[in-house]
DNA sequence: ATAGTTCTTTGACTTTAGTCAAAGGAGTCG
DNA sequence: CGACTCCTTTGACTAAAGTCAAAGAACTAT
């Protein structure tokens, strides 16, 4: 069965491309030109990328080059005294890039350029208007990074899911008072097939967020381990996360969901009251359960057709 | 006498930067990959770019290409049958560039191909938050242009000062009920030099405002056809002129200037209040003038120096 | 009519960007 | 130890992107 999406309306797609067009135009053939300047804008790209040092295997990764291509690349810069490519001891297949005293000079450079260049793009507005401008520009980031994650079912069992469980583990351990015991998690086949579900969100093939639905009791589901990545936070994914679990509560012919929670975790009830669910008293015994909550699944909305 | 620009904080520019690298990844480099496909990208762009057809000479200086680029694409593109090259007859030197039925389907699917992708990139948002994305890149937008226009002093008989003139006589004759004669313009020599000033706004180029300063009587000055170019509306460009008008004044030693409009510039009005410009009696006795305005320009405030 | 300018075309290049495959040294796992 | 997998390097290309200059036809201004 297949979520239903709301269809995107057409203005939202017309608005998003003219946009597009006209900020690849002004801003990103401005700042492509301004970063090569002498330099040809792979390299240049490179040079950027490297950092405080990393693998040639990493970067080939992370900028999707063939792999002859980088070398080639690699040695050049090197060539002109701007990186040093070294062979870590522990694994000597591989090649370490960093960036030389000079390099470091080129990147700063560099950043300078490309900071006037914006300074000197803003200058003519005023400060109230920078200030709506890097509002809008965050709330643009934001929902663009929202819509570019990808929240998939995944076995409770999967190298993913357990690396989200761990991290979860770990913060709540930091934000317990009395820690966090790892045998409290799901066991993986508690939330696999017809007991349950498990979702990891992707952010760029990179798992950012995570979500647990077990079977509480015939037709009743309990919702665990909502987590989401620091980095990922305030993004709205939380929301998403309990939004699949929710469907597939209802693939699972739950008509009830229920969860529990810290009182450590503010924000957490706080989402959870502004999604529907209601407080109710302790349905289970639970060392980390401050609060219980509880949402009722209604049938599916009647639909037009 | 250069005029007191705030400076740019470094946050504004760091958001800026940030969202910059962000998109330019994200969308950009999805884009030019689509809209690539089987063609070369620089084929692909210039067949964007064509529309209704233009003459290379207008795109050479649009897309800033080599002519010789261009007239190669040009004759790759008309071998493959998706545009047509003519002469027109007014200047046998130019061709013209249209797109013959075979390229207009060609850039229809692409058009397509573009907003399904746009679609799939929004799906997962909710349709609150696809406005709030909306809003957010109508802003950026409106802001980005407003930050790219320029205001220039220039002289009063110069042509683009002429042209705006026009532009707004023509736009006063199609809204005032009694129509505009264009012998109530200012005349070149009132708004140059020791006299007044006149200001013109360029957008990449192309002059989309102008604002006049004339002298009425020794200390007063009178600012006169502030006008913006329809497409230029609703950024706050008159804000702007007004502003620089402002500052020409103090330069030309006036400490009150005033301005008179038409009952039916409603926005314009409005706008002069906020701007600090309060109602006076009839200052004169003018053909097209209901509401009268002066503000008294004070001494610069003091600076912290 | 003439000189100067504008616009396109063509030839002759160079530089970037990117691909593919073979090869060899290094780890890893059973 | 041996088979397999990884990671980088190198050679050998191709295609795209872009530059420069010369030449010729057509317009414009004087």
């Amino acid at each position: 069965m297949e979520p239903v999406t709301n269809p995107v309306s057409p203005a939202d797609v017309a608005a998003f491309r003219h946009f597009n067009r006209y900020f690849t135009r002004r801003i990103g053939a401005l700042d492509d030109h301004y970063l090569g300047q002498d330099r040809p804008l792979g390299e240049a790209r490179l040079l950027f990328e490297i950092g405080d040092g990393v693998s040639l295997r990493e970067l080939r990764g992370r900028l999707a080059l063939d792999a002859g291509y980088l070398s080639r690349m690699a040695k050049s810069l090197e060539a002109q005294g701007l990186v040093r490519l070294t062979v870590p001891p522990h694994d000597t297949r591989l090649r370490l890039i960093e960036l030389t005293p000079a390099g470091r000079v080129e990147v700063k450079e560099q950043n300078h350029r490309s900071d006037a260049l914006v300074a000197g793009l803003l200058t003519t507005l005023t400060a109230p208007q920078r200030t709506e401008l890097t509002h809008a520009l965050a709330t643009t980031h934001r929902l663009l990074r929202l819509a570019g994650i990808t929240v998939t079912l995944v076995d409770g069992a999967a190298e993913d899911a357990r690396a989200c469980l761990d991290a979860y583990a770990a913060d709540l351990d930091a934000r317990f008072p009395e820690g966090f015991d790892k045998t409290d998690l799901v066991r993986p086949e508690e939330v696999t097939g017809d007991a349950g579900a498990f979702f990891v969100a992707y952010e760029e093939g990179r798992p950012v967020a995570c979500g647990a639905l077990r079977t509480l009791e015939p037709g009743v589901g309990e919702i665990r381990h909502v987590w989401v990545h620091p980095a990922a936070r305030r993004l709205g994914l939380a929301r998403r996360i309990l939004a699949e679990l929710e469907l597939a509560a209802v693939e699972h012919e739950f008509t009830v969901v229920r969860l529990d929670t810290h009182a450590a975790l503010t924000e957490a009830r706080a989402m959870y009251r502004a999604c529907g669910y209601a407080e109710i008293p302790a349905y289970v015994d639970h060392v980390y359960a401050d609060h219980w909550f509880e949402k009722r699944l209604g049938p599916p909305p009647p639909t037009a057709s």
